[in-house]
DNA sequence: GACTAGGTTCCATTATTTGAAACTTTAGTC
DNA sequence: GACTAAAGTTTCAAATAATGGAACCTAGTC
């Protein structure tokens, strides 16, 4: 029972996703010198992992610049798993109900090692753009929808949590130590809602409610922000029953169509 | 040499991958039994796969039904290929602009081992469905995107993907062998357009474009989806000025974009 | 309470990965 | 255009990590 990092030692294949998440984190295409030094594998060991990648479609190598950038494959597969395994295709309806109603910004969120996965999103008025919400990847610490999830994360998991958070001060409202947050969680956990107090950005503020299953577990969490030109903490709070409500009634379409009845272990 | 399938043969990694993908492609979580029997490696070799995987992020093991399915790692890092890899980004103004003329189904695919992967997609009316369109993948011998595709691929990797077809006879137009393949390609190699005759579905017919680099190569396709209750073939054929300008118009947009820089320290 | 199927661990064997170094190609410089 | 540095590619013996048959659990069944 070693589990230190949670990360890479799974051999080749951890190491190989490593490389992977090293490429597709990088905002544009990476020439091998590049991934080279960003890596700390030793050249040939690197440049066949590349190869490798490139040759089942995780990664594709621009033959003109000699640059890796992110395969296709990963969106086929990522359809499934957003498909599948995230709140979405669940939440949708609720989603788009609450976005009738209420005329902000709305995210529905998972979390994922530590950070803010964003699933979902509806926005004020455009028309949706497809990806842009879903796959966004954004700070636990900093964000409403992050701050509920790791409220309501049981203890060990949550002990496993904050050692991930960056604490960086975006604004002059960021909690930038684990204690800060462990005292912010703990209120979170009583009043059962979380809020952004321009912690991530300044001017935007959002409530935030944790998806809890019958269990108790977090499956999620879904904010509606705004700016505090449009709406103050006060105005967002008076939401706090319609966001309550809706997470609930989520968690139970996502419990049912789980199966049919299965509570704790 | 070997390259037979261009398939798995990557040591372990095309080996996890493999199994990745039997997970993702399999329509509702997998027990161990289950993915066992769908694959070729031995039962402790799976498990440990399995398990790298699970620990990667990359699948996700319900700890309930000890059931796997694909992990949200997998949306995260799909993010940022459909986001930088994929046409979607660039093509985005022009389908939003052709969306609003004519009031149909939009697609934009890419080419993906033979397979037609759609990346973005504008519905007739409604808003629009997220991942819906973006990561699902269809056939290339009878759609129009695919037909458009493969037509203007270089000769070798045509031959390439044609025994990757399936030529399932999903209707009576379907065209369902590689010769038969080849003549209509040709045609449409010369028409520089592409139908899709009800060959997938009946009542449904497309017509579709490829977007080709300036060097010639196929960077994707875009169609337009109706049924022949709506509109007939003929119809959609007055299409053809409008589709090809708008693929020529995102193919230079994509190239523009290729590399906006080059050296670095 | 014995049986069975699904799931997990062991461990000697073997194949695969490893990485320093040599080599080739590409881009930059005088 | 020859020279040089950097990037990219291949080699090969050593070492490590993957392999898989079999034994071992565990929970559900008859």
């Amino acid at each position: 029972m070693n589990d230190m990092g949670t990360r890479s030692g799974d051999g080749t294949v951890g190491k190989a996703l490593d490389v992977l998440d090293q490429v597709a984190r990088h905002g544009r295409p990476m020439r091998f010198a590049e991934v080279l030094a960003a890596s700390p594998l030793p050249k040939a060991t690197l440049y066949r992992l590349l190869q490798t990648l490139v040759n089942q479609g995780m990664l594709r190598l621009d033959a003109e610049t000699g640059a890796y950038s992110p395969g296709l494959r990963l969106v086929r597969l990522a359809h499934m798993a957003w498909a599948r395994s995230s709140l979405a295709p669940i939440a949708r309806p609720f989603l788009d109900e609450l976005s009738k109603d209420v005329c902000e910004t709305i995210h529905l969120a998972q979390l994922d090692r530590g950070q803010v996965l964003y699933v979902d999103k509806r926005n004020a008025r455009q028309p949706i753009e497809m990806f842009s919400g879903a796959g966004k990847v954004g700070p636990g610490y900093c964000t409403g929808v992050g701050k509920a999830m790791l409220a309501h994360l049981p203890d060990e998991e949550r002990a496993a949590a904050l050692p991930l958070q960056a604490f960086h001060a975006h604004t002059g409202h960021t909690i930038t130590s684990a204690e800060a947050l462990e005292a912010e969680l703990a209120e979170i956990r009583a009043a059962g809602i979380a809020f952004d107090r321009e912690e991530h950005e300044p001017g935007i503020i959002c409530i935030a409610a944790p998806i809890l299953s019958p269990g108790g577990r977090v499956m999620g969490a879904l904010s509606i922000t705004t700016s505090t030109d449009r709406r103050s903490l006060e105005d967002l709070a008076t939401l706090k029953p319609r966001m309550i409500a809706t997470a609930a009634r989520i968690a139970e379409a996502a419990s049912a169509w789980q199966f049919p009845d299965r509570t704790e272990t």
